[in-house]
DNA sequence: TACAATAGTTGCAAGGTGCAAATATTGACA
DNA sequence: TGTCAATATTTGCACCTTGCAACTATTGTA
């Protein structure tokens, strides 16, 4: 009864397990510490890079201009972070972790943690180390220029010119009829 | 300037690149055949399994069922699919791939398979095979019982006893004043 | 002084998501 | 047979996210 995952679209396999990995931690998020995913990714950039200024810290986080702009302001709010006028530049500021948003960063980070031990317990240490490197490379790759080349590339012309597939047979249409 | 990925969170990654790889499905779909990426997820589904009834469908396509409602909807609409009653149940219909439909479903996977390859460019041959592999494993995973068990627990009890985290020092604070 | 470029904010509209209530049908049982 | 709980599917709706576009502020340059 149970589908197996096999066989199914890489890309649907990884939007399945990425959904489930923020919806763990999003939900542990907001319950145990009142943030969201996103105020606490942007909270460990600013905790890890300290006097980070705006655009890298949007771009670091993949995250719209708007929507940093928006995440920053409720995490002063909140009082985690705090922001300070560059001196170089007055359009800029650069941001800071309080010393409560440090707490709540260490506590994100141990929570974190936990979960993704959960997430990996069916891969050995091994293969959850390939997975992680895989993955690493991975996202540097569609972050590259030439990846998005290669992308933009494929919208425009018509790379669908093999068109040599066979009527496909894929499946034995299972009898769905068990009942 | 480019901060690597590695040393992220393994959820982040994931989540970029899941990201990135719907982004680019759907925006091709969207393009060459006005589907959304969900409609092409169900369209496949029903393809490959005809006759296929509506809760079974909303299941392997980890969608709402209101969400599903309406993806069938549109895509009979537009000529894709057809509904048929259930014989033995008048509240269940199952669900048939058309002559067009099937077309597609066809280009469909021509364009994801190319989008795929595309996406796993860096990776050589095996190595994709055990990322693929990995990939499937987890994903069966998150789908089990015990996993959703397991992380009910860690939402209700306290996991988070292991108080024992040093004062945290990750990274070096470089200083961002690279201008 | 004027103008283009950069930094960040805000308004807003479009779309996705999912709950909850509604409808239709079935099956069990008194 | 009438009643009621359960199942299947749909629809209404309200909430939230996302992202564009327009706006303000400041800088650098000519």
């Amino acid at each position: 009864m149970e589908k197996p995952f096999t066989q199914e679209r890489l890309t649907f396999r990884l939007d399945l397990l990425a959904e489930e990995a923020i919806r763990a931690n999003d939900g542990i998020f907001q319950s145990r510490l009142g943030l969201k995913i996103h105020e606490v990714r942007v909270l460990r950039l600013i905790g890890r890079q300290p006097g980070i200024i705006f655009v890298e810290l949007s771009r670091q986080a993949s995250l719209e201009r708007s929507q940093t702009s928006r995440i920053i302001q409720g995490l002063i709010r909140q009082g985690l972070i705090r922001r300070e006028n560059d001196a170089a530049d007055a359009r800029r500021f650069r941001l800071f972790t309080t010393e409560e948003g440090e707490r709540t960063r260490h506590k994100a980070k141990r929570l974190s943690d936990a979960l993704e031990t959960l997430l990996m317990a069916p891969l050995q240490t091994a293969e959850e180390q390939v997975f992680d490197e895989l993955l690493a490379r991975l996202s540097s790759w569609v972050g590259s220029d030439d990846y998005q080349r290669r992308l933009a590339a494929f919208n425009t012309d018509d790379d669908t010119t093999d068109d040599d597939t066979p009527p496909d047979q894929e499946d034995p249409p299972a009898a769905t009829s068990a009942d």
